[in-house]
DNA sequence: TGATATAGACGACGGTCGTCGTTTTTCCGA
DNA sequence: TCGGAAAAACGACGACCGTCGTCTATATCA
């Protein structure tokens, strides 16, 4: 009955019910602002107890959490997105996973002053860019002069700022071009590092 | 009767009231932590009503973040920090305000799980550390090849992520050595922006 | 298949939230 | 200094929150 990760999770009856309560916030998020609904709101769509709710999720955030960063861990996978030193397009696919992302939440459910959304939006994709590129990093043995996890931190934010920056410009040019942009602005973060190979 | 910003606040009865409400919850946050305490404590500790509260911030977020904000600007500002292009030490200025603050604001106050807190925290400094760069970008008329925003806001992103990862780390090196490494991975970027002198 | 463990349903609770309308106090300019 | 304007005090309201204890339904494993 403890909040436990989404991941491995065996028994089906607690599988159906957070699917139901992701399935609801999803749907309800299409017609509401996140902070015009409540939790009552969530499992009543749900068909669930709402002291349920609660069994699963310590507030309605950490529910939103999981959706969002659900979401975005699928788009990478379906893309089969990596990070591999040496290969600019690698850092184009990441920045172009996160543009993209960006557009489709925003595609579904409103777009008004989303005041709790965004940062939680940040923190899921600045985590899952910060997992990819560890991960890359460790597969190739690199000079660590500065610790792997600083440097996946800092490139990471730096990128879900640019895309945010981007996405919030009124008339903001395709994707393509954008990520072009930042990633001439951000392979010098990574050659720095000692984790790209130098143009030269 | 309307939330307006706290600058250029004529009427004292505005300015008290305010001050009041930042110095209860600077006060409260040395006991609790930030999402313990409820805007009645905030009230209580003021000695301002509850309703007289919602008549200047929206929500003990706003209060927190007017708290915050002002804070670091106040830092900023007795520091005289500035970003001049061509000056790492500028840089290098920014970056240790940011791990100076950091460490301050945790100093007082409550360090454990601050749900909320953390993001206000970020938005805050990055905002400021934005500010400064633009300034800087605009003081000096640089090849923009890139929208100084952009460039502004990827920057500020990468130096907040850096420091928080910096601080969160728990045998973490001193503030000085830290900020040469993470001014090392940064300068880079400024300088593919063309905003900063490359060494060569 | 049957026993045990565990998830979910349900109702109720005290507390906080955000808002409203009214009354009292304070500021500021004529 | 006085009168209007605006801020603050005050009490009350409905809504939502997070939690608890009890009871029922379902899954898991021997």
């Amino acid at each position: 009955m403890m909040p436990i990760s989404d991941c491995q999770v065996r028994d089906p009856r607690i599988r159906r019910t957070r699917k139901l309560l992701q399935g609801a916030l999803g749907t309800l998020m299409q017609a509401k602002s996140f902070d015009e609904i409540s939790v009552q709101d969530i499992t009543e769509a749900a068909t669930v107890n709402r002291a349920t709710f609660y069994d699963h999720y310590t507030d309605k955030f950490a529910l939103l959490e999981a959706l969002v960063a659900g979401g975005f861990h699928e788009l990478l996978y379906a893309r089969q997105v990596r990070y591999d030193a040496g290969c600019p397009a690698a850092l184009g696919a990441i920045v172009l996973a996160a543009c993209d992302y960006l557009v489709q939440v925003h595609a579904r459910g409103t777009c008004d002053r989303q005041t709790a959304f965004e940062p939680l939006m940040d923190a899921a994709i600045v985590a899952a860019i910060r997992r990819l590129l560890i991960e890359g990093m460790k597969r190739a043995e690199h000079a660590n002069t500065l610790q792997p996890e600083m440097v996946a931190t800092s490139v990471s934010w730096a990128i879900c700022g640019g895309v945010k920056q981007w996405f919030s410009t009124p008339k903001r040019p395709p994707a393509e071009v954008f990520v072009a942009q930042l990633s001439g602005l951000i392979l010098p973060m990574l050659e720095a590092a000692g984790i790209a190979k130098h143009p030269v």
